[in-house]
DNA sequence: GTAAGTAGTTACCGCCAGGTAACTAGACGA
DNA sequence: TCGTCTAGTTACCTGGCGGTAACTACTTAC
C-alpha cells in the first residue's frame, strides 16, 4: 500500500492555513468578542478577564497583520483606540458557529457523561 | 462602561473547549486523514509525510483519550493496528468543512491578492 | 543471516507561547 | 499632588510543543 489519499493533500493544506491564523489560546476569544461590535482595548479585556495586557496587545497586532481586524485611534480627551472586524474577520462567522456548536456537543458527550 | 458582553461568556467557553481538543499542529490533519476511512499507523504517516512517528503516536493517544478515535489491534501475521473515527470524531465533519472553506477563502483574499 | 515492513519508544534539545510583575505616559477629577 | 482612567510596553522566566536520531521487537521474504 503506497500513498493513501492523494486527494486530501489540498484539503489538508487549506485546513492548516486556517488553523495557523486561528491557533493559540486567545485569538478566537478576541474575534468572538469583536463579533458583538467595535470595542476598545479595555472592553475586550473585560470580556476576556484572564488575558494579560501583554498577550492582548500582542494578539491584536497579529490579527491586524492578518487583516482580520482594524485598529483605529481616536484623538478624544483620553486617547481611545477602537478595534473592529474587517469583512475577512466577519467571514469567520460560520467557522465560529461550528466551533461553538461542536464545543457544546463535545462537552455534552464527554464532560457531561 | 463595565462588563461589556455577559452573554458571550458561555459562547466563549464552548469555542475554547473545541479549540483545546483541536489545538496543535497535527490533530486536524490526522482527523482529516481518518475521515477517508479506517487507517493503519503507516497509512496515516503516508498521508502526512512530515509528521514524525513520535508525534503521530503521541497525538493519536491524545485523540483516543478525547474519544475522537479508536485504536484496534489485529493479531494478523504482522501485527496491524487500525485507527478509526468514533461518532464523536465524525461529528467534526461540519467543523472541518468550515475550516477548509475558510482556509481557502483566506488564501484567496490574502495570499492571492 | 540480513533486509524490509509492521508499529511504535526513548533520549535529548531548542524555541517560543504564554504567564507575572513592574513600569510608561498623557489627561482628568478631587 | 495623588489617584484613576486611557492603552499599552518591557523584562524575565518556565513549560511544553515539536524536531531529530537512534533503538526495539516481531515476521516474512530472499
Amino acid at each position: 500500500m503506497k500513498s493513501t489519499e492523494p486527494v486530501c493533500q489540498y484539503e489538508l493544506k487549506a485546513a492548516r492555513d486556517a488553523m495557523e491564523v486561528i491557533q493559540g489560546k486567545w485569538r478566537i476569544p478576541i474575534v468572538i468578542s469583536l463579533t458583538y461590535g467595535t470595542k476598545r482595548f479595555g472592553e475586550i479585556h473585560r470580556d476576556i478577564p484572564d488575558i494579560s495586557p501583554k498577550m492582548l496587545s500582542q494578539e491584536l497586532k497579529a490579527l491586524e497583520e492578518n487583516k482580520l481586524i482594524t485598529r483605529t485611534l481616536h484623538d478624544s480627551m483620553p486617547v481611545t483606540v477602537e478595534y473592529a472586524l474587517t469583512p475577512l474577520g466577519m467571514s469567520l462567522r460560520e467557522l465560529l458557529n461550528e466551533l461553538r456548536n461542536w464545543g457544546k456537543h463535545f462537552r455534552d458527550e464527554i464532560v457531561g457523561k
